[in-house]
RNA sequence: GGAGAGAUGGCCGAGUGGCUUAAGGCGCACGCUUGGAAAGCGUGUGUGCGCGCAAGCGUACCGUGGGUUCGAAUCCCACUCUCUCCGCCA
């Protein structure tokens, strides 16, 4: 959500970032429905002035026994003009914000241009494709041959794009979870959170999933969300706070499975378990001032990277250029890791730079140390990383000619000792 | 799921139609007082929006959303959440 001060200060710079987008810009719209919003509630405000003089007026009246009547009389008119001036004010002040609310965030000015994803831009990359001594196998194929990855019985049980593990892949899906876990918060300064994985329409309107992005989501019978990423939970723990600076800023790690209804991706990636309906992810969410949002977000992201790093794994980080980057982010940064297997990058962490993007439609704002200024926090979130992808990673990155995988060495406490998978 | 009670400012708490744009207390800030402190005294102390260079003025907000009324924290309706008891349950 902007804010409409902004479209006032500057209606041609705010159309310009709009345009950069790829979105319409729409300045005179919103600034048309806001001056007749101002100019309705002043009106407004004028006849409730009068009315709250009217009835101190009639009360006293009541009180000495004096005649009333004719300035009831007025009072009625009164209330008939202010209910029309006040759904006047209302639906202008409806029409302007949903305008301002179907707008995606302003990108930060070191964003690349470019309306795909090919225009993104590799900013750098970590570690060299390994070159195996043997023809690389993707990880279904692995994990098929191993008897521990069965797409026939996720297919029985729920459909398809979900997935049953067994034994060591099992095993290795929940020691990524916890390892992850234990880094962000013993090594970074994280706070581990328990959320809901079920959420209210306020919370996915929050986070700028709704109303824009509904079809990209689950939703339950009694009206609450599935989560499509635990960023929903954590970031809204903010929402309708006004939080001390001196709290900041708020670090926020949690596991959760994430639902995404896959609406829009038919036929893109159907074979294994790169894209699920339900999968494992952790999430790092930043809660900041906006002096400070910049640096936390290269270190979050620096965060995700010693995750892929120390599996040993092979990545490189991209910014996302303005065609690609996310409806609430301002700068996102992802980080794709190399599947031998399947000869490409694959996104396997997002993080993004919301700014005060989020915190306005949430309403999160903090009070400056001197306690004399309040303003909207910024909002922080990064996979930290998806676990899904990470345990297709490790597989095609760490097989061995026989099909085994060898568990990296970070995660072999994590798996009870076990240092390789086989069948 | 059934029965009952409740939701008021940073906190506690009064308030069943006008003298409350919320008493009183606590906390906090500033000042006075003091050798210094405590106590005491005084003043101030929310958020949004509009107007204004500003000081300030106006207006809305007593869980949320509607309604009744000249006038609503107060009356009516719906919803949400919390607590107590009962039932069920990992």
């Amino acid at each position: 959500m902007h804010d409409i001060r902004a479209v006032r200060a500057d209606p041609a710079a705010f159309d310009n970032a709009l345009i950069r987008r790829g979105a319409r810009a729409c300045s005179s719209d919103i600034l048309s429905q806001d001056e007749r919003r101002k100019q309705a509630q002043a009106a407004l405000q004028e006849k409730q002035a009068r009315r709250n003089a009217l009835a101190k007026e009639i009360g006293q009246g009541k009180r000495t026994g004096a005649d009333t009547s004719a300035l009831e009389a007025e009072g009625t008119t009164l209330r008939d003009e202010m209910a029309a001036l006040e759904s006047e004010a209302v639906a202008a002040d409806l029409a302007a914000r949903s305008l301002l609310e179907a707008l995606p965030n302003t990108l930060d000015a070191d964003v690349p241009d470019g309306a795909s994803e090919d225009a993104n831009m590799v900013i750098q990359q970590h570690g060299q494709r390994p070159v195996l001594p043997f023809e690389a196998r993707q990880h279904f194929e692995l994990g098929e041959a191993l008897g521990q990855m069965d797409f026939a019985n996720a297919a029985k049980l729920a459909g398809s794009r979900f997935t049953v593990l067994r034994g060591g892949l099992a095993r290795m899906e929940r020691a990524l979870g916890q390892y992850m876990l234990d880094l962000h918060t013993r090594q970074h300064g994280y706070s581990e959170m328990s959320v809901p994985f079920l959420v209210n329409d306020a919370a996915v309107y929050g986070t700028a999933q709704l109303p824009k992005f509904a079809e990209d989501l689950f939703r339950t019978t009694d009206g609450r969300w599935l989560i499509p990423t635990a960023e929903v939970p954590l970031t809204n723990l903010a929402a309708g706070e006004v939080i001390p600076e001196a709290e900041l800023p708020w670090r926020l790690t949690a596991l959760s499975a994430c639902y995404r209804s896959e609406a829009g991706s038919a036929g893109r990636d159907t074979r294994g378990m790169l894209r699920q309906h339900q999968f494992q992810k952790v999430e790092m969410v930043s809660i900041t001032t906006p002096e400070n949002s910049d640096a936390e977000h290269e270190r979050m992201t620096r965060c995700a990277e010693t995750v892929l790093e120390s599996l040993g794994l092979v990545f490189r980080r991209i910014v996302l250029c303005a065609g690609d980057t996310g409806f609430g982010a301002a700068k996102t940064y992802d980080l794709e890791v190399w599947l031998p297997g399947q000869q490409a990058w694959r996104e396997i962490s997002s993080c993004s730079n919301c700014r005060d993007f989020q915190a306005r439609r949430m309403n999160a704002r903090y009070r400056s140390k001197d306690g004399k200024t309040i303003g909207h926090v910024h909002t922080l979130n990064g996979s930290g990383v998806a676990v899904g992808r990470a345990l297709i990673a490790v597989m095609e990155t760490h097989q061995q000619a026989d099909g085994s995988i060898l568990v990296p060495e970070k995660l072999v406490p994590y798996m009870g000792g076990v240092e390789r998978i086989s069948a």
